[in-house]
DNA sequence: GATCTATGAGACCATTTTGTCTCAAATGAG
DNA sequence: CTCATTTGAGACAAAATGGTCTCATAGATC
């Protein structure tokens, strides 16, 4: 086989993180298999979608188990996810983007685990004295989501190198722009 | 009339903003008007999509004169500019979202404008001592335009208070999260 | 080399969406 | 009240999209 299922997923996902409004047989074209082919992995767009957000929500996991069972302070844990999840911006983008489009009970299930344990992480981090505690948790863990897209389109734009940025980003968030 | 424009545009974004892949009938039974009428005001999706990106730009034209004739400091001007432009995050985000698909000059034109704008302001917060000097300025941008959409998206969904908003989103852009 | 499987190209039809047009009713101004 | 304008509903054709199917062929396996 030319393509296997998962490198067919990783370039759709690169293409309809660009342009969600494209048709199936323009992803095809771009992926650069035929139509029929891309109908035999996915049966339509919304089967692909949930195979496509699953497997990011997987792949994250997969990425994430090493650091937590390190069992590092909760500050060193949140640099050692940035470092994980930045490189998967693409894929978390693509993921909360269309997670709310889909109204798939799996995918709303584990996505929101994963907020839970990065929100743990927060109130951990709180309890540890690195983060404030008077700034609202459901507002950090947003913040964090936004920065890691951010991140991850600004290396893609080219504005910040890719070996700075996990150590820009984690000093952007935690300590703000401010001048020193 | 029963619609104006310009709320038919307001009624528009709002629906878009949640689901951009709707179709125009069901946009116009949406906004609550016939489907005729829609095409009347805006002859195809992509003029309809020009205008609103149009409005929304020059909205937050509208929004941001007054501030900088105020001749604040850098840092007030961004917290006055937050001020304003965190409550237009609807209008915002849909024209972060869409105005790369439109490829339409005039509009990435205007839009590359802002945010010039935003980034000499940057630059004069640096020299006040504001903002840290070694951080990139794109970065820096970016960050910023992220961070209102991220706080119009709590306000939405009930995460932060509108009235408390401002503050914090201030705080966590300039001091980070750490604790104090 | 023979065989088997997955692929690409494209024919084909059903459905959806788009865009135009007509007409009766509603609305607002004078 | 009367007239002019705008609207909603829906008919209609054209175009795009979705989904299935066939068939020749290229590549891998044996």
């Amino acid at each position: 086989m030319a393509e296997s299922k998962e490198s067919i997923m990783r370039a759709a996902i690169g293409i309809l993180a660009k342009n969600p409004h494209i048709t199936y047989s323009d992803l095809a074209a771009g992926i650069g298999i035929g139509r029929a082919t891309l109908y035999r992995h996915f049966p339509n767009r919304e089967a692909l979608l949930r195979e496509i957000c699953l497997y990011a929500l997987k792949q994250s996991e997969v990425e994430m188990m090493p650091v937590f069972s390190m069992n590092l302070s909760a500050m060193d844990t949140l640099y050692a996810m940035l470092e994980k999840l930045i490189p998967m911006g693409e894929q978390l983008y693509f993921l909360a983007r269309e997670y709310s489009a889909l109204q798939d009970e799996e995918i709303v299930r584990i996505y929101e685990g994963q907020l839970t344990t990065l929100q743990n992480m927060v109130r951990a981090a709180k309890a540890e004295g690195g983060i404030a505690p008077d700034i609202p948790d459901a507002w950090i863990v947003r913040i964090i989501d936004n920065i890691i897209y951010a991140a991850w389109e600004a290396i893609n734009d080219g504005d910040i190198a890719r070996n700075d940025a996990v150590e820009l980003v984690f000093r952007t968030l935690i300590e703000g722009l401010r001048a020193k």
